[in-house]
DNA sequence: ATATATTTTTAAGTTAACTTAAATTTTATT
DNA sequence: AATAAAATTTAAGTTAACTTAAAAATATAT
């Protein structure tokens, strides 16, 4: 399968996750960066191979074949990500960017090769699982966003859902990464900010931010 | 540049090193797997990118801009073989495979990094030298083909010139690897075929494979 | 509920990287 | 040196992955 058709599935995948499954055409196409045509005419042809179902007007939904091959490529990307990090001194701006075109061009052969060097890692490093070798995800998820998080109790990041250099940046430097624990000292309902404590440094997070930041409560 | 300029490049400047400049467009095809027509396609447009000099007819030659992205491309390969070497448990013939996609995927940043991690080798595990970031070859090569070699003197193996799996299957189990050292015991010159001793064992080895073996000797 | 805006689809066209087949030129052979 | 063989080039065509522009359908807003 070409690299535009893994991508075309990618981000169907991503975008039922995040976005709600608002997953029409015109929305891959913007992802993708390419015209909203573009994107019809190859949902129609992935139609055609059994990757997922198109009816014109609806929202299009990868099939189980077109799962298991988001998947597939999904694993690369996390695996990448992950060896990349720990090797070498990069952000995670900067091994999602590489990964990004790695994941097309490795085998499941060196894939298991990777996996099995880092001890079969269930978390790439911004927290995100990544599926084993059969496509399949065996991890639970657990963790609610920073949105959700209740006043004066403790968390652990467990997930940083982006791929913005500068929301990586300001992590970064706030010491905002996967393991981390903080505090939710106060929640701004009306405003839809919430205030945390992290080194005994004080951040005000607005709902961009804690919508992205995920966390599991330390009870 | 795409994959294919890039291997298109890369299959002129490997053709120069080893087959003294019958570098024409019928023989690069034969390397890459395309029509002669394709290839002739490809040196003129090329040629106009000022990648390289055609003439109707004649040799294709590299530009030095050719020249310094083959060197890119070739550099990244053997980083990635040298990686790949190091960390899992792949055969030389593996390497290669991998290496060759991944090659074409790779920043000049990440192919720093891969270089920096492993110290700035000069050679990859094939013993081919390893192209530094600004393209250039700083070693100086003196090995000589095992057939050149002189019956009772020893040698170390410094070069297996091939990516073909069943050679390195060959290699692998007779010893023949980077850095080993040999004994050459008898030269059959009229049949072109040369004994050689490897930790206490004996090889007669054909010309196939004494001119795609190199060594240094050791005085 | 209807007009307007937005999205999706269709239609027609482009580009890169190929193909096959025929014409041309070069290379090899006797 | 002439001719046969081989390689190169040209010409015409294909496919994947796009594009823009217009038509059709859906969603939104007053």
């Amino acid at each position: 399968m070409s690299v535009a058709i893994e991508n075309f599935i990618k981000a169907i995948y991503n975008n039922d996750i995040h976005n709600h499954h608002n997953t029409k055409p015109g929305n891959i196409a913007k992802k993708l960066g390419i015209s909203n045509a573009a994107a019809t005419d190859m949902a129609k042809k992935l139609a055609s191979k059994n990757l997922l179902q198109y009816e014109k007007y609806q929202a299009l939904q990868l099939t189980e074949e077109g799962t298991k091959m988001a998947l597939n490529v999904v694993r690369k990307h996390r695996l990448w990500e992950s060896l990349l990090f720990k090797m070498f001194d990069m952000s995670l701006h900067e091994i999602h960017r590489e990964a990004e075109f790695l994941e097309h061009e490795t085998s499941d052969f060196l894939a298991n090769k990777i996996s099995d060097y880092l001890g079969n890692p269930k978390f790439d490093p911004h927290g995100d699982p990544i599926p084993n070798a059969q496509g399949e995800i065996t991890t639970e998820d657990t963790s609610i966003s920073l949105s959700n998080t209740e006043e004066g109790k403790s968390y652990i990041i467990s997930r940083l859902m982006s791929d913005d250099k500068e929301f990586f940046d300001f992590c970064a430097q706030n010491g905002l990464k996967f393991g981390n624990s903080i505090v939710v000292t106060k929640q701004f309902h009306k405003n839809r900010m919430t205030q945390i404590t992290i080194n005994n440094n004080t951040i005000l997070l607005n709902e961009d931010f804690t919508n992205i930041i995920y966390v599991n409560e330390i009870q």
